[in-house]
DNA sequence: TTGTTGACTCTGA
DNA sequence: CTCAGAGCCAACA
């Protein structure tokens, strides 16, 4: 269990993730939004995620519809190659088409099994 | 405790 | 389209 408020926070953003359906993909700022804390710290809980996780990290974009690059290089092409199984299609400038491809969230069932207040929004 | 860093986002040029 | 700056906040040295 979360032992901290931080764990918690990351444990959140983990179950969120792991609600995105194959093909379907979400950015790290919709995802801040949902468990109430910015888009870089939802950019740094992806970059935690331990390998072999069931968590589908590689839904997660940011706001241009683009990979976000990392600090050390690799990892990109992966997550490229890893949507593009699932059936997203790539523009030349490496972006996927948000407004067609983007998650519509949890829906309301979801969020007030696992504790969230419809207040929130 | 202070300072730097980062898988972000928004705005403006 | 690209680029820069500001705001953001948890992790780490």
């Amino acid at each position: 269990m979360a032992a901290t408020q931080t764990e918690a926070l990351y444990e959140r953003i983990y179950a969120l993730v792991r609600e995105i359906p194959p093909g379907r993909v979400a950015t790290y700022g919709q995802i801040a939004r949902i468990v109430g804390c910015t888009a870089r710290v939802s950019g740094y809980a992806m970059a935690a995620v331990p390998g072999g996780s069931d968590v589908p990290w590689h839904r997660v974009i940011n706001s241009q519809g683009k990979i976000s690059p990392r600090k050390g290089g690799g990892g990109e092409a992966r997550q490229k190659r890893l949507l593009r199984e699932e059936g997203l299609r790539f523009d030349r400038q490496g972006r996927v088409k948000l407004a067609d491809v983007q998650w519509d969230g949890p829906g309301w069932a979801w969020l007030a099994q696992n504790g969230y207040e419809p207040d929130m929004f």
